[in-house]
Order: structure tokens, then C-alpha cells, then sequence
DNA sequence: GTCTATATGAGGATAGAC
DNA sequence: GTCTATCCTCATATAGAC
């Protein structure tokens, strides 16, 4: 059957450049994103920088929102990638808890874009990449790495309020979501306006740390970075 | 001069109608914002909302950021209602500080279009306020209480850990804003993604508020709200 | 002086020509 | 598969009616 053959050598050839295509208006999407911000997105601008009209556009996204999601679970990857480099360092949970925490931090503060586009714009990125964990999702995995430190760090015998009406033990998820919380302020108040928390993150992020999980260096690790030691009691 | 008389007081009735005319677009648009979000006020909407042409605006306000500029004045007005209340209703620091974070909590959950503007919009709105400390500023009030409050509680004898290269003792102003980004961080995130820090704010406020500062309860007050008493050591 | 009507130019998205 | 032409909505500006 050759021309069977040949039809399905060409669509091949048409597959690739497709993927070609999309990869190129992804990869100008992305320039775009971190150099402007995501408002700066327009299909108008996005296909000037590929060398299309804007319908072409169309062809290979459904819409502005679909090409900002694709772009966002590449940002939760390079999110992941910090996150893990970070917390793959050390086995000791709190330095390695520490680690994690200022990683997170910095990288919010460094790809201000990114960090924005995936937890401070549209909540449907947030939720679809949560909403069903695959297991392969890099933002899953980040969220489940966050949990997984605060759960050595509990089991290495740190405590934490109770919590609930009948009062109860909080959970390593519970507590994961506390400090996910915590950072996200830092940032997003910093990036939302870099002015205003006349406190450097510098200083706010060791003093978040340090003041969530007070008894923290209490047991193991010295001081760390910038010589935080404990005044508590 | 009866001319002159004559003119002023028609003046006066001009200025008067023009104050009307103002209050009526910021009451239409306060009540598009907080039904519908920052987004959705368009210049068009509002004018059909008031009855006038979308250019009879322009006759009352420069632009939209400064209709919005306005709006959120009245934002951080509320704001700083619900937390005078919430910081007044007692004497003992622990328990004003406590009322204080959950108030904080509870407007932001209870208004998230207007706490979504005042903090999470544009950052000339967050900067502008609190950048020339004007005393009579809603916003710089709320601030100011926030480092009050603050300030009472570590006059209560309060410690926090050092802080910077050469360790020193945090201020009241680093206390605040830590605990500030920390309830920002619940607030924004539940706002931009409801279904996504799967612990409810219920949960995650109480457990904030006592981790942040762990001995809080270990002199004075006794387990307030939902009954955390603290575990640690 | 106050407003309406209209223009400009940005944006997302689509239909139909080639 | 790509482009041109087009529609809709938007903020904002101006011209001129009243």
C-alpha cells in the first residue's frame, strides 16, 4: 500500500511542523510573559513575534487562556525544579525545611512574571493543575514536596498548635498549607507592590521561618544563613 | 453687588450639583465592583448604571484608576472599621491581637472584591496610600494600628527571633508586616483560588496566629476562639 | 458649562478567501 | 494552513449640540 505509505510519511511531516509551530508561539509567549507580564500578552503582539497574523494563532491554541495554561505548568516546572534543588540538599529536615522556604521565596522574588502568572492571575491554572493530581504534574509535585518536608519535620518531633473545635493535631498538610500561606504573602504583597512592606524580604522571610516553627533550632541545626539565632524563652 | 451675589450662590448650587453627580458615579461604581469585581467596571456599564454618556465621566474623574483610587480609599476605610472594632473590643494584648487577625481574615473572605482591589490590584493604590503616611488615611490608620497592636504585644514581654547579618532584636514594624504578609497570604490565595489551599481559612488563621508567635498563650490568656491551646514543649 | 455623538486605536476572536 | 477582512468590546479623546 504505498499510498498509504506516503500519506502517512507526509502527516508525520505535518505533525512535526505543527509541533514546531507550537513550540515557537509557546517559547514567544513565555519571552513576552517575563518581560512584560501576562497583560502584555496579546495575540496581536505574540504573532508580529513569530512572523503570523493573528488568526494563525488559532490554529495551534484555542485561546489567549490556553496558551497562558500551558505556559503556567511550564513555570510550575521551573518552580519545581528550584524547589527540589533546594530541598534535596541536606537531609537534616529543618535545614532542609529552611532551604525550601527561602527557595521558594527567591523564586518568587526573581521571576516576579512566572510567580505571578501561576498563583496570582487567573485561579483556573491553580485549580486545574491541583484539582486532579497527576502525578506527573509539575505543580502537583512541587505541592507534594512542600508536604512531604513538613512531614519529616513532624516526624522528627516538631509540634504544632492544635487546631479544630474539639482540638486536635494538625496535620503535615495542614501545616505544609500554613507555610505555603505564610511565603505566598511575602511574596505576592512584595511583588504586588515593592514598596510597601517597608521590611525586606530579606529580613521577613528568616523571621517567618524562624517565627512559625519557633522551636525549630531548638533542637538540631545552628543558626543558618544570616546568623538567626532563637530569643524564645 | 447683587450681580456678583447673584452669581456666587449659583455657583454654590453648581458645586453642590457636581458633588452629587461625583458621589452618584462612586456609589455605582462601588456597587459594580463588589458585585462583579475590579474588571467588570468599564466606563460604558457605569454610565448606563448612572443614566449619563460614558464621556460625562471624564467630566468628574481624570479616568477609571482614578474612580477605582477613590473606591478603594473607602475600602481601606471599611477595612480599618472592622479592625478598630476587632482591636478595641478588649485591654489584655493577647486576645486584642488575636481579634485583630481574625477580623483581619474574615473582611477579606467577607469582602473579596474590595479587599481584592485595595491589595491586589494595581500597586499604586497600596503605594499611594501608605507611601506619604497622611494621618487622616484610612489605610495608614490600619497600618498604624497593626503596628500598635504589635507593639503592645511585645511591650507585653513578647520575644521574636533575631533578625539580620549581625543578629538584632525585630522590631515592632518587622513583627507587623510578618504577620500582616502571613494573614495576606490566607486571604489571597483563598480569594484567587477558593478550592485550592484544601484546609478551610478556619483552620488555617487559628493555626497561623498561634504558630507565628508559639508562646502567646504560655503566660496570659487562656485558649480563646476554637479552643488551641498550645502543644508545644 | 454640560452633555451627546462620534472617532481613535487597542484588544480577542472568527469567517471565508486563497 | 495561512492570511485578510471583519465584528465586537473596551478606554479615552474631541467636536459640537444645547
Amino acid at each position: 500500500m504505498p499510498v498509504k505509505t506516503k500519506v502517512t510519511k507526509s502527516q508525520e511531516r505535518r505533525e512535526q511542523a505543527r509541533e514546531t509551530v507550537r513550540q515557537e508561539i509557546l517559547a514567544a509567549s513565555r519571552q513576552i510573559i517575563t518581560e512584560e507580564g501576562f497583560s502584555a500578552l496579546t495575540m496581536r503582539k505574540l504573532a508580529e513575534r513569530i512572523g503570523y497574523s493573528p488568526a494563525a494563532i488559532y490554529l495551534h491554541f484555542r485561546n489567549r487562556d490556553q496558551i497562558a495554561h500551558e505556559v503556567s505548568r511550564e513555570g510550575y516546572a521551573d518552580l519545581l525544579a528550584a524547589l527540589t534543588a533546594a530541598a534535596s540538599s541536606n537531609g537534616d529536615p529543618v535545614p532542609r525545611f529552611r532551604a525550601l522556604c527561602q527557595a521558594y521565596v527567591r523564586f518568587g522574588l526573581e521571576n516576579p512574571q512566572t510567580y505571578s502568572l501561576i498563583f496570582m492571575e487567573d485561579p483556573a491554572y491553580l485549580a486545574a493543575v491541583l484539582a486532579h493530581p497527576a502525578a506527573d504534574d509539575p505543580g502537583a509535585r512541587a505541592y507534594a514536596l512542600l508536604v512531604e518536608v513538613a512531614g519529616a519535620l513532624m516526624a522528627a518531633g516538631r509540634r504544632l498548635p492544635k487546631v479544630g473545635k474539639p482540638a486536635r493535631a494538625a496535620t503535615a498538610v495542614e501545616f505544609a498549607e500554613t507555610i505555603w500561606a505564610a511565603l505566598h504573602g511575602i511574596v505576592s504583597l512584595k511583588l504586588t507592590c515593592p514598596a510597601f512592606p517597608t521590611s525586606s524580604a530579606e529580613v521577613l522571610t528568616p523571621l517567618m521561618i524562624e517565627s512559625l516553627f519557633g522551636d525549630l533550632a531548638g533542637s538540631s541545626a545552628p543558626a543558618q544563613k544570616n546568623g538567626s539565632t532563637r530569643a524564645r524563652r
